[in-house]
DNA sequence: GCCATGTTGATTTTT
DNA sequence: TCAACATGGC
């Protein structure tokens, strides 16, 4: 079953080990595996076993398939994502560190509302210091283990140090903590008290980390304070995957690894067991370009398989247009499931042309990312009412709420609460207090704020009483939420009452990662945490066929029979960013082989010779990846289009150009693509030798066709 | 507090 | 181009 390498990963005796795993190697098989072997052979307390993902979707696929292996509950091993074990951590020992074990977890959302505000009251240039950059400093520098006052960074503005040491501060105060510092404080815990350390180093006697290439600085950090020498680690990684570096991951952790954990078996799991050996071959052609790669090389005992298809579209209509027309065939003509197609892009702007096709054509379709469950904002401010009834001091709820849905209280009266508390040194819960025993404000203004605040403490007092689902329920009645979504009669409320009552849902059927929740407000917490921590797909849909849509990076881990990549034109894909940067490029190519090793049994490439982007019109150069692939592994497809279907005007294009263009001088014109909505046109001017780009479009305009030349712009051919 | 109008900026994304 | 966000008038 097992191959002999995999067999070996899973078998191995108490050494540390790092597992290359190429893509589609069965790489998750044999983690799992190798819990289920340490559990039954070893005769290993699942306690004694520490496994880390990236992703809470990997890791409660993990969990589900060693308890299926193992045929019991995995419930006291130590499972989950580096957050949400390091949350874990904190929870348990929050004391030692010296802050309420009653912290609560900031999002990206929070945590851009919070830096806006501080670049508000700092008096600073939102443009000069725009708050998302700022996000981005403060979050890189943490990922890399830097706090505010160990921070000497002479390359940048002093005054972003000096909101980055702001903005600590205020999360002291707030008692909260972001993505990052769950890691940083995590990792402090156990830098600074021995004896947690130790107590976790003789715990954790197997320790096992996935998707390796993805770890940060601080996530290699905590492992290394893991580690006592006595107890081993498996590193499951591939360098060939590592495409989150713009976001901290160090794929030199790898390497790292080898020369930091003593004694390393190095295994290589190089057999896929997903692809045909033609898309292996690609993939391997392609990232053989790449520099400082740990080395492997795919291969399959797959037949060769089919060509991979290429298709050079006029314009990115016309390359939508190729798919859908496709993608119908196979549905339509050769029956085949929509759920084993993907679209794949390097940037989410290139959805929406193929979604527009698709939706032509009657193909279901179903796109991966955009705003996840818990980031939804109607559920973002009925979970703030939670917070702020288990918080009272908790800012970002309070201002998140206190006027949603409206009820009278606007900037004057929130300036007013912000000022009081300001002065007092007091949370804007307890300053709104003060301002109403002290009648700081028109009679109005306080009615509606005392109301308000009574609302929260009437609230409140539930907490004790009230199941978690039933306070939601409560808390939604109450709130106002409820009542403000079911006046609007738009399909935008109704999607909203929807996700609402979604949300009283996924209370009730919360299960608390750990065990020793015993009141209804560490329930309530732990509720809060796990909102946070875990955004959630929760699409819609799910059960529908249909074709699947994603980038490029939401496609790592995933497999589809039948793989799309479309777009690739240097400065698209490879992005115009990464281009002048080896180091950027690099990721772009692994990316590129993400994406071919995505594929099962046929790939399709496509790119289009004219791009419309932030409304101009561009001409594309195919990407570099594209001839990284030999000619021979290569079919290309013709245009969907036959000429006799391209719409005609009765005038010839050629003649119309001469007529419309300015370009007069022009002797031949070639047409390169006729397409459902147009013709383009290769066009040499006299003289300079360049040649130029013409584009006619046509568009329905009042019921007939109106004719629209345009020129792309000028570029080398 | 809501609507209309202007401005800006635009890979990739999990936790 | 186009959508998100901020600003200004009622």
């Amino acid at each position: 079953m097992l191959n002999e390498f995999q067999q070996k990963a899973v078998l191995l005796p108490n050494k540390n080990a790092l597992i290359l795993a190429g893509a589609g190697s069965g790489k998750t098989r044999v983690l799992t595996s190798r819990i289920a072997h340490l559990c039954q052979k070893q005769r290993i307390s699942p306690q004694s076993i520490l496994a880390v993902t990236f992703t809470n979707k990997a890791a409660r696929e993990m969990r589900e398939r060693v308890e299926q292996l193992l045929g019991y509950s995995t419930r006291g091993m130590w499972l989950g994502t580096f957050h949400g074990i390091a949350h874990r951590l904190l929870r348990q020992h929050a004391q030692e560190l010296g802050f309420d074990r009653h912290f609560k977890v900031l999002d990206q959302d929070d945590q851009l509302q919070m830096i806006k505000r501080l670049v508000a009251h700092l008096n600073l240039d939102d443009r000069l210091y725009a708050p998302k950059y700022l996000q981005h400093y403060i979050n890189a520098k943490k990922d890399e283990g830097v706090r505010a006052e160990s921070l000497n960074d002479k390359s940048v503005d002093q005054e972003v140090i000096r909101l980055y040491q702001a903005y600590e501060l205020r999360l002291k105060a707030d008692n909260a903590l972001d993505f990052a510092d769950l890691l940083l404080c995590a990792n402090e815990l156990l830098t600074h008290n021995e004896v947690l350390r130790s107590y976790y180093q003789k715990r954790f006697q197997y320790i096992l980390i996935d998707e390796f290439q993805d770890t940060n600085t601080i996530q290699y950090k905590w492992l290394e304070k893991l580690y006592s020498g006595d107890n081993t680690v498996m590193a499951v990684g591939d360098d060939d995957q590592s495409i989150y570096g713009w976001r901290g991951a160090k794929v030199e952790n790898i390497q790292k690894f080898i020369d930091d954990f003593g004694e390393v078996e190095v295994i290589r799991l190089e057999q896929n067991y997903r692809s045909t050996q033609i898309i292996l071959d690609a993939a391997n052609a392609v990232i053989t370009n790449n520099i400082d790669r740990m080395g492997k090389t795919l291969w399959s005992e797959k037949e060769r398989g089919e060509q991979i298809a290429f298709y050079e579209a006029f314009n990115e209509r016309d390359e939508a247009d190729f798919i859908a027309g496709r993608i119908y065939n196979l549905w339509k003509n050769e029956h085949l499931t929509l759920k084993d197609i993907a679209i794949l892009y390097r940037s989410n702007a290139q959805s929406r042309v193929i979604e527009e096709a698709l939706l032509k054509e009657g193909v279901p379709y179903r796109i991966y990312g955009g705003v996840r469950f818990f980031d939804r904002a109607e559920i973002k401010d009925a979970l703030a009412y939670l917070r702020l009834m288990a918080l009272k001091s908790d800012n970002l709820a309070f201002e998140r709420i206190i006027n949603t849905p409206t009820r009278g209280i606007g900037a004057k009266t929130l300036e007013v609460i912000r000022d009081y508390a300001a002065d007092y040194d007091l949370s804007l819960w307890h300053a709104a207090k003060a301002v109403i025993e002290r009648k700081l404000l028109s009679s109005r203004a306080l009615k509606a704020l005392s109301e308000f605040i009574n609302m929260i403490e009437e609230l409140s007092e539930y907490i004790d009483t009230l199941t978690l689902e039933d306070l939601m329920r409560l808390v939604l009645e109450k709130s106002g939420l409820l009542r403000s979504y079911e006046a609007g009669k738009s399909e935008k409320s109704q999607q909203k009452l929807e996700n609402l009552k979604e949300l009283v849902n996924a209370a009730s059927e919360f299960i608390p990662p750990v065990e020793d929740v015993e009141t209804n407000e560490a329930r309530l917490l732990e509720f809060l945490s796990f909102a946070v921590l875990e955004s959630g797909e929760m699409q819609a849909d799910e059960n529908i066929d249909s074709v699947q849509m994603m980038t490029l990076h939401s496609a790592k881990g995933l497999e589809f029979p039948y793989v799309f990549m479309t777009g690739l034109e240097d400065g698209l894909f490879p992005s115009s960013r990464s281009i002048d940067s080896p180091k950027k490029l690099a990721e772009e190519r692994r990316l590129c082989y993400v994406g071919i090793t995505r594929a099962m049994a046929k790939l399709t490439l496509s790119y289009s010779k004219v791009r419309h982007q932030y409304g101009d019109i561009n001409y594309q150069i195919k990407s570099r990846f594209l001839h990284e692939i030999p000619d021979d592994y290569i079919k290309s497809v013709r245009t969907s289009v036959k000429k006799s279907e391209t719409p005609s005007f009765g005038i010839s294009p050629f003649e119309f150009l001469k007529k419309n263009t300015p370009d007069s001088a022009f002797k031949t014109g070639d047409f390169v693509n006729h397409t459902k909505f147009g013709i383009g046109v290769f066009l040499k001017s006299e003289g300079e030798g360049d040649e130029r780009l013409y584009h006619i479009d046509f568009k329905a305009g009042g019921g007939k066709k109106v004719l629209l030349a345009k020129m792309a712009k000028l570029s080398k051919l």
